[in-house]
DNA sequence: GAACAAAACTAACACTTGTTAGTTTAATTT
DNA sequence: AAATTAAACTAACAAGTGTTAGTTTTGTTC
């Protein structure tokens, strides 16, 4: 009964040392020591470096736009949708904020072609993040505001959410959902 | 009549080059390519890598702390002191894009005094700020939410739109303020 | 034009980097 | 017990790293 393959606890460790440091400052010979083995013995399980980075963020990237298309299908207003789509992402937040970190900060050191893929995903959810965001304002359930300026705010907090959850006590993610839809779509006033 | 220094000229060099793959994965031959020179010229101006990364970190926390004071000092409502710090964001992201970048995600790679120097500023003005929204709350200006969810939700908005500001066609920055002071303090509905 | 300072250069250093090759040990299956 | 597979090891590589020392070029001041 295996658990978790070797590979997937290499991932998991070097995740948090990406985290951390961001990918260019972890070496390989800091994963390995991280597991208590030796740099070399990695290579019996994974291709190299870079291959850890791309697992975590193209999975991550995959999870995003596939909750993306549940919600879409879903018969609810636009602003439902939103809420929905907030949280999405504090689950997300929640229990994979190690490559939410990477996705954020280090998609660039992946292979240009997974570069590429990566930026095509991310430009499709963010086009149908927008859509959502101009249906709400042409039905007169948003306010009138530049939709990029929604996007952005909304869409810059919860990305960011990884960095200052667990600063804090870890409240609870109901809670934390609760108060995140309400300060984001109601405001603060 | 010089303009700028040469050690300005590197540092402005460095935080371009420092923005688009983080401190790391810069090189000393990176910066002195792009400055048409060799590696070893930048030592003349220069005590190292690492103190390009420093100024520019501690340099602008500062002008953070300073802008703080500045609005402290004000006769003015929380609410109205909040609408001034958005502004004083958008100013410093305006026009010290590429520095916010490095304080952002690279502070932890100076040397451990100016870690802790920078922590101990950046603790100091998120306190500051959360005062604010406290007295904000308690004289019934501000909705009854977690005061940490309100502070995360507008700072972190704050401090990731130079990653949006100039991906978009850097709109007018009156604009910009408007809307983003309406969007986080009104909300979307 | 001599003297001086600023800013570039060449050459090299000691160390770190990701990775490969080949081998040995540990665990599992037959 | 033998055979097989998984996973560790040692040793080394070629390239890249930040930095130093000493020297030459460039530009300015007397």
């Amino acid at each position: 009964m295996k658990t978790t393959s070797r590979k997937a606890e290499i991932i998991a460790e070097a995740s948090q040392l990406f985290k951390e440091k961001g990918y260019s400052a972890v070496t390989v010979r800091d994963i390995a020591e991280a597991m208590g083995i030796k740099a070399a013995s990695l290579y019996n399980h994974i291709e190299g470096k870079q291959e850890i980075l791309s697992i975590l963020i193209l999975d991550l990237a995959k999870e995003f736009i596939k909750g993306m298309e549940d919600i879409l299908k879903m018969k609810i207003s636009p602003l439902q949708k939103i809420e929905k789509l907030i949280e999405l992402h504090i689950d997300i937040t929640v229990n994979q904020s190690e490559a939410l970190a990477a996705l954020n900060n280090d998609w660039m050191h992946m292979g240009a072609d997974d570069v590429h893929h990566f930026v095509a995903m991310r430009e499709a959810y963010e086009e149908n993040f927008r859509n959502i965001i101009k249906e709400g304002i042409s039905l007169g359930q948003l306010q009138p505001r530049h939709p990029e300026v929604i996007l952005f705010s909304i869409l810059s907090t919860l990305r960011t959410l990884y960095v200052w959850y667990q600063k804090r006590g870890k409240l609870d993610v109901n809670i934390l959902k609760r108060d995140m839809v309400a300060v984001l779509i109601r405001g603060i006033v």
